[in-house]
DNA sequence: TATTGTTATACTCTATAACTATA
DNA sequence: TATAGTTATAGAGTATAACAATA
């Protein structure tokens, strides 16, 4: 059900409004990335390894708000898919690389990502498009 | 973490933004929910029922976008506290009508629902801000 | 002392299937 | 036949606590 002010009190709320657009948009990426067998968080995991290749565990955690205690399964996922290895650092630390397979799912990750990014902009009204990102960085932290 | 383009190469992308300012943000009314006792979802059903009473629990999910299965343990929770009561409208469907205690809870969860809305759209640069509303609502079904 | 990586655990939201009863 | 309400169950994200090992 689209936003539908005549009947729905909270279709005017901008905080509503964001939990709506959020979880409908995220339940649709989540589809397209389950067509290559990640979730969602996966590929945003593959996306950041493969720009910066060499966090740690506790790194990538930090920078795309994922608890390291929830990152040791996800991280276990994608080893076990043969996507990305383990390098040490020191005797505490690991480096996260992507494989050569993991390299090719990234692609993969990158080529959806833009799709769905490229179509999530065009469903915006063009008077409104530009203002999103901004907005939204301005709510995360 | 706020938004980082230059060591978060997905900061970058709407999409993204969206589900990290919608995680963070609802944390963050989740907390202030939970001083009265209420869960987000909760708080949404209290304040759909006060400006609609008489909605059957397949109404409200339809509105709500909440299956019908998860509307039975939320609206006995709710019940339970003594928030809803329910009037048979046949031998099928009852209409969900808040009590007086409802009532009260409701106002409580409207004035931190107005407080919420505002500080968010304070956060967001003036020439962005209303911009926000009707990106959010083409973004939502 | 602080940090890394891990395990265990629990809560919330979401999703589907299946069932009974009634429209 | 379709809908209302419910139960059971599972998947996914998120959260805290606790631990051993190392910086």
């Amino acid at each position: 059900m689209p936003a539908d002010l005549a009947n729905d009190p909270l279709a005017a709320l901008p905080g509503y409004a964001l939990r709506r657009a959020a979880t409908t948009q995220m339940a649709q990426l989540s589809v397209r990335m389950g067509t290559i067998g990640l979730r969602v968080t996966e590929a945003s995991v593959l996306l950041l390894i493969g720009a910066r290749p060499g966090l740690t565990s506790a790194d990538i955690g930090k920078i795309l708000d994922i608890q390291r205690a929830n990152m040791a399964p996800l991280l276990a996922r994608i080893e076990d898919a043969g996507l990305i290895v383990r390098a040490p650092i020191d005797r505490k630390s690991q480096a996260i690389l992507l494989t050569r397979a993991g390299e090719t799912r990234r692609a993969e990750v990158e080529a959806i990502t833009n799709a769905f990014e490229a179509e999530l902009l065009a469903r915006i009204p063009a008077e409104h498009r530009d203002h999103l990102l901004p907005a939204l960085q301005a709510l995360w932290d």
